[in-house]
DNA sequence: GCCGTTGTAAGGGTATTCCCTTATTATATT
DNA sequence: AATATAATAAGGGAATACCCTTACAACGGC
């Protein structure tokens, strides 16, 4: 299932039963689907690679904390941006928690229309986050047929190298690379050499 | 002067004296130029596109406040990493400064590894920014000497568009293209034409 | 042993790019 | 009025890329 089908969800995880209710029933108010966990452990096990949407988590929880969860999330190379919620804030966990990469931090209570306004944008970002990173996949996976000859033959010519040059620094004949060269952009799907370059472009990071 | 020419130096902006000379002595230890300022004004006056090194900054002071100055840093531009400092910090300040873009928030009184760690890695960061900055502006002066034509059939060209094809979309003749294509490998330097993908790719945050 | 994949290479043809020169027109600058 | 710059266009030739086919050797799986 690729992340452009499935719906967008806030995931409420507070151990709090009032405090998500409440919460879910304010999304609910403009139309933004949510869905309620009482433990970070019980949306760790919910949560999977293609979730989209944003995670709203609150600190202080019996078992993993909130910053713990957002740890794991790290971990798991999660995409969906966090809000921190807490109702007893000190600074150094704010700051943690914004240095671990939270979209925001907000101080129970909320003012209702900031945390929409939070919440709205949060979602706004995950959607481009999610679709820069199904691009990235999509290339990856192309990437991943090629054989070992044809990746060395593409970054060479992707450096701007000639068949020529090419030829020479593998140690091959220009014909072959001619050959590799096709190889690699019907693989690929690539259409140019430009496109050919912004796909190693994009893939540079996390290659 | 450009920036690599500059001496990397942290900036301390408090309005207490001897907490920026206990600072700035802190850095000479480990043999960090600094430079202290009694005034986020009185930066902002020294402040310019070539300094180099990272900032420090302290919350409350008189006139300007550090959110204020981090405000007008961002404006004008800034790229040096920007630490917070504060004697008395509540949440919604330390996760506004987050926000802005702060690289760290610190609390008086600080550790003096933690803030020495803190500072060694933002000027490292800064060092980074700043050389991925000068390649940008390097860039962005050799495309504008382009004449409106060039950068028109540089767009087509880096989309990955042949000669031919450019030469429709604009109504001109194939040769017309080929000169206002090998004038824009002259003027840009690029050897190739992923070079000059790589090029358009890199100013296309900042065009 | 047979088959599919990979890497290698060649022949032959077409399309494209790259580089040289020359030339006209319009616009802006001095 | 003279000059410079930009945009246009053409001819010609060398280098390169692109696309088709055929071919062979090595290697692993069935």
């Amino acid at each position: 299932m690729r992340a452009e089908d499935q719906t967008e969800v806030v995931y409420v995880v507070d151990d709090d039963p009032s405090a998500r209710e409440s919460l879910c029933w304010l999304l609910g108010t403009e139309g933004i689907a949510s869905q309620a966990f009482a433990s970070a452990q019980a949306f760790l096990d919910y949560w999977s690679s293609d979730c989209s949407g944003c995670i709203m988590v609150d600190i202080r929880m019996p078992g993993k904390t909130g910053l713990q969860l957002q740890n794991e999330l790290n971990a798991r190379h999660n995409l969906m941006p966090v809000i921190v919620l807490t109702g007893h804030a000190d600074v150094p966990v704010a700051i943690r928690a914004m240095k671990q990469g939270a979209y925001d931090f907000l101080e129970k209570p909320y003012a209702d229309e900031e945390l929409l306004s939070c919440v709205k944008t949060a979602l706004e970002l995950g959607r481009e986050i999610s679709d820069a990173e199904s691009e990235k996949t999509r290339v990856a996976s192309a990437l991943e047929n090629l054989t070992e000859r044809e990746r060395e033959v593409m970054c060479l010519v992707v450096e701007g190298n000639t068949n020529k040059v090419v030829a020479a620094q593998l140690g091959i004949s220009e014909k072959t690379v001619e050959i590799h060269r096709s190889r690699v952009m019907e693989k690929t799907a690539a259409r140019s050499l430009s496109e050919l370059v912004r796909i190693c472009l994009i893939l540079k990071d996390k290659i």
